[in-house]
RNA sequence: GCCACCUUAGCUCAGCUGGCUAGAGCGCCGCUUUCGUAAAGCGGAGGUCUGGAGUUCGAAUCUCCAAGGUGGCUCCA
């Protein structure tokens, strides 16, 4: 961390307890859990008992919070034997910084287990026997805390209370709810300015929001929430995607398998995944028989049944199986957002097996083709090694594990990629490699992902015969490329603002007619015949309307290309393609024969470029 | 599921502290216009104000319940 960093850390930590003495002053009654500080700024819970807070009450808060500031009073640092501390928090009615100072003596940390560490979390650091607890004080306002703080209560920068969040006690469901109050922090007003120009552009970008401008997805109450419909624009984009993905696969080895959306409970007792996900399944019941039967909410045990339906030779190895097809996950209600987390879930899905000695080989293979999409979404990513720590609940052979992990990080290695190691995010069943995007906004989102797992093969008792004529226990890796298509779109679409490259534009071609005479259209169908022939997604807007007024259509619509034909255009077989901000290279608008065009633009399609040659 | 907030025409929104047949722009439909690179003109249709109950002489407006949505929390094979 550069000064710089610490400095703001310390200035939005502070903001933190400035807000708590405002609150405190609003609400004597209030109890307090942690206060850290997070991206972009700080948080508080707070517990009111039957009181509320609610953002209208931000004003009066702020309002409490730049009197503290004016006042610019000190932080002072003192420290207490945590058996007095214990008895502070106990008078002072607060039971959960109580609860926290407990847990501080007897384990040496505030972090419970499943718990990401807090600011209490850390104050125990490399420590641990716990004597002394440090506090910090401005004004009449105490509070246990690790620091550092600013001087003074004047010396923190811009902040913007924005929202408050219901949040569980520790984040377990089973504790106390206490409310949430988010603000931001910035060393400087322009900087908070910035961030809120930044939040607001998020806002314009918003998938859900394009995807109903640029018509590309709805959703119907009556077919259900998470359930997203796409339209005949959205599914261009859709089939795009996949068939971008399918083709990466295929060429590098990868062969299509199908298999049916719903299967026996039964497959996923065996799985193991019944017992663990069984509450996200959709169950599905048969009038004809008393089988159970369920929504696939994976393909990894279907893929397995081909895979096991007769036996295999080392010769055969590695067998890789994709299929793109949906799944279903009875989400939450409250999990459920737009594109970003469906119950209907798309995902290019794979599924290899092979032998242990072929992990480097396999990875790297995937890996490759990661770079590849990605970069052809010109869309910077970093991978995530998850590994597995010491703690219990991994399954397999620890040997076979570290090897596996080690194999895993020179993959990375030798790849060049941006990357770091997660200890103790491994699934239990093997170590995985999670694909960070970074969008246009900055922000990282998890799309690739590439598992590696010991459990099912032994669950499944899949082997192959090895050159000694001994039966082998394979392994088996799972992929997904762009995950979930759905919530790729979302990304992707924000990434993009809506202005799709010319091989994913659900149009990429309009041609807008100067008036509606016969000869005017005739021509424009004669070249959306040839367009349809080259393969092209192109339209014609002859409606009695301004060229004005449908150029501006056009543009709304976010089509990468659109010509104006009339008279001129007839006559010289040319055309002046007005062409999209992002795409075009040179701005000169200049003419070009129709029949180059079209297959100028039919070829920027095919080979997925993001500026085009006109 | 929990907490906070939101829900008025297909879309975006107005409708002040409760008061005549609920408005606008865009979109849609019709007519006029036959037009040259981001909005031609005129006219029309379209709303049981998310649903239900209540308070009131009177409810889009206040209260309660429900549904859907948004932001978080939680979880994520």
């Amino acid at each position: 961390m550069s000064d710089q960093d610490d400095q703001l850390y310390a200035m939005r930590h502070s903001l933190a307890h400035i807000m708590a003495t405002a609150v405190q002053r609003l609400w004597p009654e209030v109890k307090f859990g942690v206060g850290p500080v997070v991206q972009d700024g700080f948080y508080y819970d707070i517990d009111l008992g039957e009181a509320k807070i609610s953002e209208e009450d931000f004003d009066k808060i702020e309002a409490g919070m730049r009197q503290v500031i004016e006042s610019d009073v000190p932080f002072e640092r003192f420290e207490q034997p945590i058996d007095e501390a214990i008895a502070w928090a106990r008078d002072s009615g607060q039971p959960y910084k109580e609860e926290l100072l407990n847990d501080l003596k007897r384990d040496g940390t505030t972090v419970a287990k499943d718990l990401d560490a807090t600011e209490l979390g850390t104050i125990a650091e490399g420590q641990a026997h716990v004597e002394n607890v440090s506090f910090y004080k401005n004004g009449d306002f105490v509070d246990l805390c690790r620091g550092p703080h600013v001087e003074s209560t004047g010396k923190v920068g811009a902040f913007k209370l924005m929202r408050v969040a219901g949040a569980y006690w520790r984040g377990n469901e089973q504790n106390p709810q206490m409310q949430r109050l988010y603000g931001l922090a910035f060393a400087t007003p322009k900087e908070l300015r910035q961030h809120l120009d930044m939040l607001e552009e998020a806002k314009k970008r918003d998938h859900r929001r394009l995807g109903q401008e640029l018509d590309l997805f709805v959703f119907s109450e009556m077919v259900g929430s998470g359930l997203p419909l796409f339209t005949p624009r959205g599914t261009v984009i859709r089939d795009a995607l996949l068939g971008f993905s399918e083709e990466l696969q295929r060429n590098n080895g990868f062969e299509k398998v199908f298999t049916p959306h719903i299967t026996k409970q039964a497959l996923y007792e065996r799985s193991g995944h019944w017992a663990k996900f069984g509450d996200e399944l959709f169950l599905v019941k048969s009038q004809e028989t008393s089988d159970q039967f369920v929504l696939k909410p994976m393909n990894c045990p279907h893929h397995i049944q081909i895979y096991a339906s007769r036996p295999r030779s080392y010769r055969e190895l590695p067998v890789r199986y994709m299929e793109s097809t949906v799944q279903y996950r009875d989400e939450k209600k409250g999990e459920l957002n737009g594109l970003s987390r469906v119950r209907a879930i798309s995902i290019d899905d794979a599924h290899v097996f092979c032998a242990l000695e072929q992990i480097e080989a396999e990875f790297t293979n995937i890996m490759n083709m990661i770079k590849d999409m990605y970069s052809v979404f010109d869309m910077k990513f970093r991978a995530r090694l998850s590994f597995r720590d010491d703690s219990e609940g991994y399954l397999g052979d620890p040997a076979v594990w570290e090897q596996a992990q080690q194999t895993i990080e020179d993959v990375a290695k030798k790849l060049g990629l941006n990357y770091t190691v997660v200890p103790g995010e491994a699934a239990f069943y093997g170590p995985k490699i999670d694909i960070m995007v970074t969008d246009a906004l900055g922000r990282e989102w998890q799309c690739a992902t590439e598992q590696l797992d010991f459990v099912q093969p032994e669950r499944f008792g899949l082997t192959y015969i090895d050159t000694d004529g001994k039966e082998k226990r394979p392994v088996m890796i799972h992929k997904a490329l762009l995950g979930s298509v759905e919530r790729f779109l979302a990304v992707y679409i924000e990434h993009t603002a809506g202005r799709f490259p010319i091989w994913l534009a659900p149009e990429q071609v309009r041609l807008i007619t100067v008036n509606q005479e016969e000869a005017t259209t005739g021509f424009a169908a004669e070249i959306a015949a040839q367009a349809k022939e080259l393969g092209l997604r192109l339209t014609v807007d002859n409606s009695n309307e301004s060229v004005g007024k449908k150029i501006r259509a056009a543009e709304l619509l976010k089509v990468p290309y659109t010509a104006v034909i009339g008279e001129k255009e007839i006559s010289s077989r040319e055309v002046v393609p007005r062409i999209r901000k992002d795409v075009v290279v040179q701005d000169e608008p200049r003419a070009i024969g129709i029949e180059e065009f079209l297959k100028t633009v039919a070829n920027e399609a095919k080979t997925r470029v993001t500026k085009t040659s006109l």
